[in-house]
DNA sequence: CTTAGCACTCTCAGAAAGAGACTGCTAAGA
DNA sequence: TCTTAGCAGTCTCTTTCTGAGAGTGCTAAG
């Protein structure tokens, strides 16, 4: 692939991007500054179709970038990338922040507003978070809550149906107990510590201690390592969507498909993660998606690292889509939460 | 209005919310079982049009209800409604919620879900909510973690960033001397206790004491009485708005607007408890919503009593939209809602 | 290798025309 | 007085056609 293969080709998708509509090969002549006439730019764009990275919509249109034409043009940005250096001060606006759920939220509000997309955060799954404090709370008849904070003040809790009555101040006790033997722990190892324990304190008949771990091993069972998906902007979609010259049935689908799949946080989860092993900026283009589902759409996605715990930020838009902006945004984002997890 | 117009409009809605197209005179006289000619038929649709209960899209189309005439039919349904017979058994599929958050979510599904519509439930608001059980944990530096448990499960959370360091000996105790102190008021009452001991307390200068009620008061403090909105379905929405006959611009602006109420819910929870107050089921049509971004939607509407607490549960759907079955769907659910909660 | 020129293709917007769907009105009948 | 058959009128919707416009591919000359 030539230079002026390159040059050309990010022009076009520059300009598409922009403008949203296919590229003649005469605008590019003026605007790409290597003073060719369109007819030799006519010459270079039928190469480049060759190669699958640009197409026509019909035969009398100008180009349109294809998911290849978008991954050439991101691999280039993302090589030559240079640091962030005018996106605003992220790290900042999400100081106030309290527990890492409200971090993660307001990131991807961030995300949201500055890409003008749909923002997410993942929390890092938290089978390797380590445990804070546990809480047993009796509610009414023979159902107790069971709090679990993790280190950074991650929270979830679950009901518990027992078998039997507890009273608070025996529950109490039983945190306490659970408190000294298990903070401190990730989760995994906690629940293996229960399930060790357990078999010791069968020998001891210890009431107190044999109840405190069966709670604690129901509560932290029952405790997936759910990574909940803080998810912003959804109202952008439609704009962009908007825009796309698609026919109405075909663009309501395929807004129905993704609106079902931001319902279905689990699903959309799951492909994240699936996405993100690579680790640090990634951009998934279209068609590279696994879901079928997600072929309209690209991700920017970054992983931030905190000690042993991953997760990530990203944004969701059209294949059409300002990568420059959102992949800087992205960046700057994941950067800022980042830092903001280590200093805590 | 005579009885014949009453039964003309009736089939007239009836077969609009069916179809989505005007239904014209001729049908009318073929369906509506009076023996009626079309051209009688006609001039009843003249009188209902007077009336603003029904207008023409254009000179030459079948009538449409307006606002008004789906409000003079649901009137009807709401009026001759028998207890909801054939809906399915909500309760049995709610049982398994554990807190008030997870039925309410629950519930918002199966709103959702047996409606084809977004479906919402809206906790009630917790002023009145006893307290349960309040907790204390020790993040990094000096920030603690509030958790506060109401009766039936509901916890909420806030981080307080203190002046001072504590240990987690010293918050476990703190925590305890709340507890003691505060359980089974309400978040109101405790809020009160709080600040009348700490008058009494800054006699005592006792440092456990002081500390704790600091902590629990911004705890509460912070502990706004946030009515949680659950809500699902946003995508019945979608297919919902395609078969509108509307101008693609229109509807896009349509759900673009929707979408952002429903992102920013505290907006949305604040209109519904303003059209709420009536209590029961209550059906808000159209241009009847107060804020001008609801007009193309309707909802149905219900609230549900738990001794002092009110909470709602609902759908929200076009204008165009099985009121019978919504009506039915609504009633069951809140009632099962209602059970379930008394139950506790 | 580049470029001017040209024929060709395809879309898009607008106009015209015919079909179809309903209505409102009128006048006759019960 | 109420109902109804009949009919003219209106409006939309679909189809067809047309011309303009945009942009391309190809060819032949520089």
């Amino acid at each position: 692939m030539t230079d002026r293969q390159r040059r050309i080709l990010a022009s076009l998708v520059a300009e598409y991007i922009d403008q949203g509509e296919p590229v003649s090969s005469s605008w590019l002549a003026e605007h790409s500054a290597l003073g060719l006439s369109s007819a030799t730019v006519r010459n270079i764009l039928a190469r480049l179709e060759e190669q699958g990275l640009v197409r026509q919509p019909h035969t009398s249109a100008g180009r349109v970038p294809t998911d290849s034409g978008y991954r050439r043009y991101v691999d280039v940005l993302l090589g030559t990338r240079r640091r962030s250096t005018t996106s605003p001060d992220f790290q900042a606006r999400l100081q106030r922040a309290g527990t890492v759920g409200d971090l993660l939220e307001h990131a991807s509000h961030e995300l949201s507003q500055a890409s003008q997309q749909i923002g997410f955060a993942v929390a890092p799954a938290n089978t390797s978070v380590r445990l804070q404090h546990i809480d047993f709370v009796n509610l009414e008849g023979t159902r107790v809550l069971v709090i679990v904070v993790a280190a950074g003040g991650q929270i979830s809790h679950r009901v518990i149906d027992t078998d039997e009555r507890y009273d608070s101040a025996a529950l109490t006790e039983a945190a306490n107990y659970i408190n000294s033997e298990l903070t401190g722990m990730t989760l995994d190892e906690a629940r293996q510590a229960i399930v060790e324990r357990m078999r010791e304190e069968r020998l001891l008949y210890d009431a107190l201690m044999s109840r405190a771990l069966k709670l604690a091993g129901s509560g932290l069972a029952e405790m997936q390592p759910v990574e909940t998906l803080h998810l912003q902007g959804a109202s952008f979609l439609i704009d962009g969507m908007a825009g796309e010259p698609l026919d109405r049935q075909r663009a309501m689908e395929t807004l129905r498909v993704l609106f079902r799949m931001i319902e279905e946080k689990h699903q959309l989860v799951e492909l994240l993660s699936r996405s993100i092993e690579a680790g640090g900026l990634t951009v998934v283009i279209g068609s590279e998606n696994i879901s079928p589902d997600l072929h309209p759409f690209s991700l920017v996605i970054s992983t931030f690292q905190n000690g042993d715990r991953t997760g990530s930020v990203g944004v969701i838009g059209p294949t059409r889509m300002r990568y420059q902006r959102a992949i800087s945004v992205v960046d700057g984002v994941s950067r800022a939460v980042s830092r903001l997890l280590e200093g805590q």
